[in-house]
DNA sequence: TAAATTTACGTAAACGTTTGCGTGTTGATA
DNA sequence: TATCAACACGCAAACGTTTACGTAAATTTA
């Protein structure tokens, strides 16, 4: 119905200019105590509001947040957008998601779609198509056009730009160390391959903590899966591939899991092996999520710190769009994890 | 570094005015093929591209949906924020999304953040205080300064809007009545209180089934949960609840959920008193999230249709802004649900 | 060859703000 | 009564676009 009212519009009603409406409003000292009672007064019976679009292009800053992430029906994902959401808000920034659902394609063009001025900075993660690739140009011109850029979990090495990340290789090692600790001889890690960096850090963290403690380690042992399957939606070949690894090592009474969907699969195939957890086998997974609390047992994990990764990075980013100083000091925060202990260990 | 290049720039450094470098780039047959080629060439070369909010305050249009959703780590409202963003992205608009976590307040402020000219429709969710408080005024307010509004699943009649629902009494119901077919002869509702919508009317579809097979129908079979508790925290608090159900009416063979995580819980709870699922007691959720199909047994569930929603808000969006034509014909789409027949019942 | 038309551009205004500066009016000072 | 400062406001420009319109020069027509 009745647009927005605008300064012009209250300037005409008052008989006054528009720079007098403003400046009556921002109770400058150039205006009399009078008008500015008249202009306020006016401006409050129509409840006025300044026009964000007309201020962005006025102050060059959209006090807007590009946030990529790789798929938003997530409980990681989702978290992280949580933190990102909290900081945002409170420092009077709005968040506006892009999803590149794991597509490279996809990733770039939602990148382009907001670079054109629509936010004042991105924070993203990487779809696993782009860590495929290898192909980071987008990323390249967003902060040679001097947009900010705040990479977190999935995150590339040879770019100049904050990040935040877990330390998922002592992460993983302090899992595994765990299983050895509550007396398990046959260890198994259920991850993908490697081309995901965190994936390969995890696997990196189960070897080390296996060769640290002299337990045999066996290419067998270690189940990379092609992670680009949606297994959410064909979870009998997760399943079957689980069975596998049971089946061709016998006497498997530990599994290190890199998420939870791995962690909750392995314990629902053992149970129908008829095994029982956690006295026949002992499963620890990573990421903390509703999965790992509401399965039966409850599973024992590692804590991946989503709010507060999301939180990290809405402050890292905040910090280089607000202080224009210190240039070229790019940051990387590396969030310690924590085993959150439940029942498919031994406690 | 080099910010992004502007008419203005290239205007001035093809030695052209600003309007002729505008034409040439989108074609205007008022431009000569020559000046057309040049600019063209230097526009590409320096890559070029329009600044948004400019084109947003010209065209009076953001080309950006706001999204307002109770909560983000929850799988039905993420799975409605990928429908949006979907049909969405593939009509050019952006998606900004802002949490009210359920928040009154929040919900005000996340609207007022955005209502001034940074979107140009909502779609939103009610929070719980909101339901609670019934003070509407700032969906009103938004309405009638002539900004779209698209709600779903928990909404509110008296509000003039496009609205998103499914068909919750008619899904509840044939949930109950498969129990019963399936010759439950004992059923319980676990449900919310009565304030929130969704939860009246799944209620009322477990009333309604009951009564059309002359079954039993004692307030003790209904147990009204009060769901601004965060049972995600508080786990055992949930458990009590439903054990003491379980523990008040012997006998119950039959559990209809208004969501997954009292599904889940109250399928957890009966197992650890020794009741086998789905021979003594079937169980049937609803919302089929990742809790149901990864619990063990895995879970029957009514399919709230979470992506359709947010895909057909949207649309029903998108359309209002783009067809400025049939005022006041606002649409309410009712989608179906469907039973997804897991483990939990016996099929 | 003068008038009419086309071509190819530039000017101005608009979207809604903010801010530096100019200016007419008032009152005080010398 | 001149002079000057203070006061209270308006003007202009800017952010980056687009579009209606104006206007020279070039071309066509009569």
């Amino acid at each position: 119905m009745k647009r927005q009212v605008t300064l012009k519009q209250i300037a005409k009603e008052l008989g006054v200019s528009i720079p007098t409406v403003s400046k009556a409003l921002r109770d400058s000292k150039e205006i009399s105590d009078e008008t500015k009672q008249k202009v306020k007064a006016f401006a409050k019976l129509f409840n006025y509001r300044p026009n964000n679009i007309a201020l962005s292009l006025k102050n060059r800053r959209t006090k807007t947040i590009g946030l990529i992430i790789p798929e938003i029906v997530h409980y990681f994902f989702s978290k992280v957008i949580r933190g990102v959401e909290i900081v945002a808000n409170t420092k009077g920034y709005n968040v506006v998601v892009g999803l590149s659902s794991e597509s490279f394609d996809k990733e770039v063009i939602n990148m382009e779609m907001l670079a054109n001025g629509s936010i004042d900075g991105f924070i993203l993660s990487l779809s696993k198509e782009t860590m495929l690739n290898q192909d980071y140009h987008h990323f390249i011109e967003a902060i040679n056009q001097g947009m900010p850029v705040v990479m977190f979990d999935r995150v590339v090495n040879d770019i100049e730009c904050d990040k935040v990340v877990i330390d998922d290789l002592e992460g993983s090692k302090r899992a595994v160390q765990k299983l050895i600790k509550n007396g398990a001889k046959k260890i198994v890690a259920i991850t993908t391959k490697d081309y995901v960096s965190v994936g390969r850090l995890r696997t990196q963290g189960y070897i080390e903590a296996m060769e640290e403690h002299n337990m045999p380690l066996e290419s067998n042992l270690i189940l990379k899966l092609d992670d680009t399957i949606d297994y959410d939606g064909h979870l009998e070949l997760l399943e079957k591939e689980i069975e596998q690894l049971y089946k061709t090592n016998k006497g498997i009474d530990g599994v290190f899991a890199v998420n939870e969907l791995y962690a909750v699969t392995a314990m629902n195939v053992a149970r129908k092996m008829g095994k029982s957890i956690p006295d026949d086998i002992q499963i620890i997974g990573f990421t903390d999520g509703v999965l790992s609390r509401h399965a039966s047992p409850s599973l024992t994990t590692i804590n991946q710190k989503a709010e507060d990764m999301g939180k990290t990075a809405a402050r890292l980013l905040i910090e280089r769009l607000e202080n224009e100083t210190d240039e070229e000091a790019y940051k990387t925060v590396v969030l310690q994890t924590q085993i959150i202990e439940r029942d498919s260990t031994i406690n």
